[in-house]
DNA sequence: GCAAAAGTGTTGAACGTACACCCATGG
DNA sequence: CCATGGGTGTACGTTCAACACTTTTGC
């Protein structure tokens, strides 16, 4: 048995989530669980994780990042015979809706990183394991790639970007030094032109995301001030 | 089916060598292959890839660096069936006698990757690809890791650490600057003490493998000058 | 004008690169 | 003393971090 599991993060309201679903059988009936699936005979595990994707988030997963985080199989992780092998993804995409009607009728929701640690007896199966090995991929990521810009939407701000940086990493950064790296970086942002009003204080000018997938030079992660 | 697939690195004779063995049977009968081998019911992963690994090295694998790559699972990347799903796995050991009449009677050998790109048919299965993939991962974590000294025997100099950096990224490096790096990274090499003769110029000093994991500052690779 | 947020300029420290130079050994 | 490879010093350019400063909006 082989399965592809689901780490979908984005930022709402200001906190880093993570899109859980509730157990509707045994084992771990009524704990949270990675969204995941069986690999089809047809497809392989990328397609697999693609359906997932967009089955549980509503849209296409072509637009979303989705990167292999690795193969978790230690032979007890799942209760069930024949055991369960499973290729854990990090997928990461802006605020979404969730299609709260659609599909099957498993509830789905996001949740705030830091309630998942309070969770009296945290996730199922060995999910709190391969969310920590996601997170450390995908912090370590936003150095080397331009894939902050897929927690945002369509048009976004520096501050935006700025946020997603700060909220994943549990840093602050310096905003001056911020907005030039991430404007001088080629491909990382274009400038629309537009600008957004903002309730207080100048618009912010919109950019969209570039067509560069690594970031020269890399952004680097402030030494370990906050864990 | 679940198998450990392993891209076993080693530099020999200043190449940059894979371990790869002649299959004997169909398909891809007498084609160069990864070594590997399928997934015991009472073991994950980790301990499939480096059961394999110590059975062609010879060695205990807990000494070798070894980290996934990623699933490949294509439905038809194994004319087999039912298909085989793999996860593959970088190994990287020093110059290492094989050990040619122990196990089963396969022919195990280090072939030099540049001697890899002009076989007739490639790899058997999907191979090459995986090598690429492999390939890639290795030369990044090189800027970011100690694994460089996972090459060298026990005891080494600067420069048979350079070569390792020389070779992996088919590129040339400053050997002063090399130097300094690498002796005032903290925890990356540690001087024994001890100096190697050489049949020409000042004996080089010998080190020996530290005990961090991450090399920090960077060794950053230079600008693709050769691919 | 004032508060607030966006964006620019400046400066000193840290780091990378290039290359000149000295050291230790065998012949 | 010379060739050869190991190892150090230095000078310059680039990048980074800190923070002062200017710009543009709503009220």
């Amino acid at each position: 048995m082989f399965t592809a599991d689901l780490v979908i993060l984005t930022i709402r309201d200001g906190a880093l989530c993570l899109l859980v679903v509730e157990r509707g059988n045994e084992p771990f009936l009524g704990r949270f669980a990675l969204p995941g699936g069986f690999l089809r005979g047809d497809e392989s595990i990328e397609q697999t994780a693609a359906r997932e994707l967009s089955e549980e988030t509503g849209v296409d997963a072509a637009t979303l990042y989705l990167q292999q985080v690795g193969v978790y199989s230690r032979p007890d992780r799942d209760p069930r015979r024949p055991r369960v092998v499973t290729c854990a993804h990090l997928a990461i995409a802006p605020d979404l809706p969730l299609p709260s009607a659609g599909s099957d009728a498993r509830t789905a929701r996001w949740l705030p990183i830091a309630e998942v640690r309070t969770l009296a007896d945290g996730l199922a199966f060995d999910h709190d394991e391969i969310l920590r090995d996601a997170l450390e991929l995908a912090r370590a990521e936003l150095q080397f790639r331009t894939i902050a810009t897929a927690f945002c939407p369509p048009e976004f701000t520096i501050s935006d970007l700025r946020e997603v940086y700060e909220r994943v990493w549990g840093v602050e950064l310096d905003r001056s030094n911020f907005h030039r790296k991430v404007t001088e970086a080629e491909g990382f942002v274009i400038a629309t032109g537009r600008r957004r009003a903002t309730v207080n204080g100048r618009p912010a000018a919109l950019f969209r995301a570039g067509d560069a997938a690594t970031l020269t030079p890399p952004m680097m992660r402030p030494r370990p001030a906050a864990s």
